[in-house]
DNA sequence: GGCATTGATATGCAATTAGTATCAATGCAT
DNA sequence: ATGCATTGATACTAATTGCATATCAATGCC
């Protein structure tokens, strides 16, 4: 069976006239007949009940076509879809994102995405920088949102924007109750970090400074998450930078400080295949426009 | 667009092979290629991304494949519902049916046809003889119970069931107490019967032998339905001759009593259109065997 | 670096679909 | 009742196109 048989078969059940349904279907009768004759040979059903006046469905005729017009509406969703698929319209995208961008701006960008492109689904997944790195190569992610260095040669990527570091530290703890901190004022205090096997250089430039200043630094505990590192840090575990943008996590016993001048911004970028054109990514990438080096991000 | 072009994607994204595909569909390679390659022209998107050494879906094809997927489905659908259709697997059956049959005999052969045809759709349409004979010559029943006579010479019948008729009356009316009755008791009695447009000649019986036994009868009240009449007995308006089978509808105030004997027995008939062989409506049919003259009914 | 394997291309052939001419049957109008 | 127009079927021809064979260029692998 082919859809030139289906075709047919409705045009003719519509008109309920083989000479009706050819010129409909811009063609000459005979062969009409001679292919509606071929469908009925090859279901072995008999659709249609002709005499040399008229036309009639047969039983099965009726419920074949009910289920002919679901194969053109099928056929036509297929077309539809994969033409919508070509210009960025359809499809999926699996982007991966860390958990300090997963605040108020990101949501912004993802829900006027989702509005111009009803048609993708967005499947977001909360990765590690270095995990979202292997799954980009494993091509298990279309795009991630994370912190550079991205280290891949086949990678593109641009920066979409940079954010602060500032201190986290427990309610009442020494350093949140000083105005001012300066870098020697970390001397001996008690770290809590994410753990090195999920971090690439996030916490170098911070340690550099302290150990420019002569401040030496405890690191006690070490947690595989953000949640988790804020909630050690609640609990008086010790203290830790971190990005500027998790200040809109308000959380009990959690304040934030100002670090000394002089670190640089932590920048995030957006990252994807180079040479791996979907459209669909073209559109999402183009709602980071314009870069936002101002962000609060 | 064809279904060829699809089973052939379909075969090639389902292998990552262009090689592996056709050997699959049984034919050979370059004919394939040129198939997909026309795919791809007609739709202008293009699905697969091929090197010389692999294969491999654009974000467009991973779209595609989806609903080429749900299109074959459908078509394998389509075509499994017309042979079923044909067998009579399949499809619907309109039949009308009139109140005194729908009682615990019908439901039963009813429920056996909708588990062993579990795929045709029966509608029922509680409809009076005289109109499931109308509808049956408009084509807009496929089946009918009903009272005889038929009249229309297009029409197949066979009988189905048969039914004394008893005496509806109130209870605590003058006959409910009387043990045995005699034609003659219905002497100036007062009747509620069915309006004659929807009746033909189901009172006539009962009319000549009142008649013959010098009993004058008067109607009195006229109802619609079965319901109405029924319940203008229990409210006290009259009695009347009414299917035994209704006895199983017990309601406050309503007694059943014999009659007289000499009355011919209620015939049901099930009628369908005489050269409309539909195999839904045979096997419909061959749920009524074997014939039931001693039913209740 | 050689080799086997892959998809693309070129070409001839076969199958099938569409078109033309015509016929028999039937409903309708006179 | 009867002639006529219209319908779907049939016979045959023409054109399309889908398929197979032979071959090539590119690439991953040993």
């Amino acid at each position: 069976m082919e859809l030139r048989h289906v075709r047919y078969f409705v045009a003719v059940a519509e008109e309920l006239s083989f000479r009706g349904a050819a010129e409909k279907l811009h063609m000459a009768q005979p062969p009409l007949s001679a292919q509606i004759k071929a469908l009925e040979e090859e279901l072995r059903v008999r659709l249609l009940e002709r005499t040399t006046r008229s036309v009639r469905l047969t039983h099965a005729g009726r419920v074949f076509l009910e289920e002919a017009r679901a194969v053109l509406a099928a056929s036509a969703q297929a077309e539809q879809r994969a033409r919508d698929a070509a210009q960025g319209l359809a499809g999926t995208l699996r982007v991966g994102i860390i958990a300090p961008v997963a605040g108020a701006w990101l949501a912004g960008i993802l829900r006027r995405f989702r509005q111009r492109f009803p048609g993708v689904q967005l499947s977001l997944f909360d990765l590690t920088s270095t995990e979202q790195l292997r799954r980009l190569h494993a091509r298990e992610l279309d795009a991630g949102l994370l912190r550079p260095p991205i280290g891949l040669p086949e990678l593109d990527y641009k920066f979409v924007g940079e954010s602060r570091q500032v201190l986290a530290v427990p309610a009442g703890h020494r350093l949140a109750r000083k105005k001012r901190l300066e870098w020697k004022d970390f001397h001996d205090e008690e770290l809590v970090l994410i753990h090195p096997s999920a971090q690439h250089g996030f916490y170098d430039p911070f340690f550099a400074a302290c150990a420019k200043a002569g401040a030496r630094l405890r690191p006690v505990q070490y947690a595989n998450d953000i949640q988790t590192k804020m909630w050690l840090i609640s609990a008086g575990f010790g203290i830790a930078p971190t990005t500027a943008t998790l200040g809109e996590v308000k959380r009990p016993g959690l304040v934030f400080r100002a670090l000394p001048a002089g670190l640089p911004p932590v920048q995030t970028v957006l990252a994807w295949r180079r040479g791996d054109p979907s459209p669909v990514l073209e559109h999402f990438c183009k709602g980071f426009e314009p870069f936002m080096s101002l962000s609060i991000l």
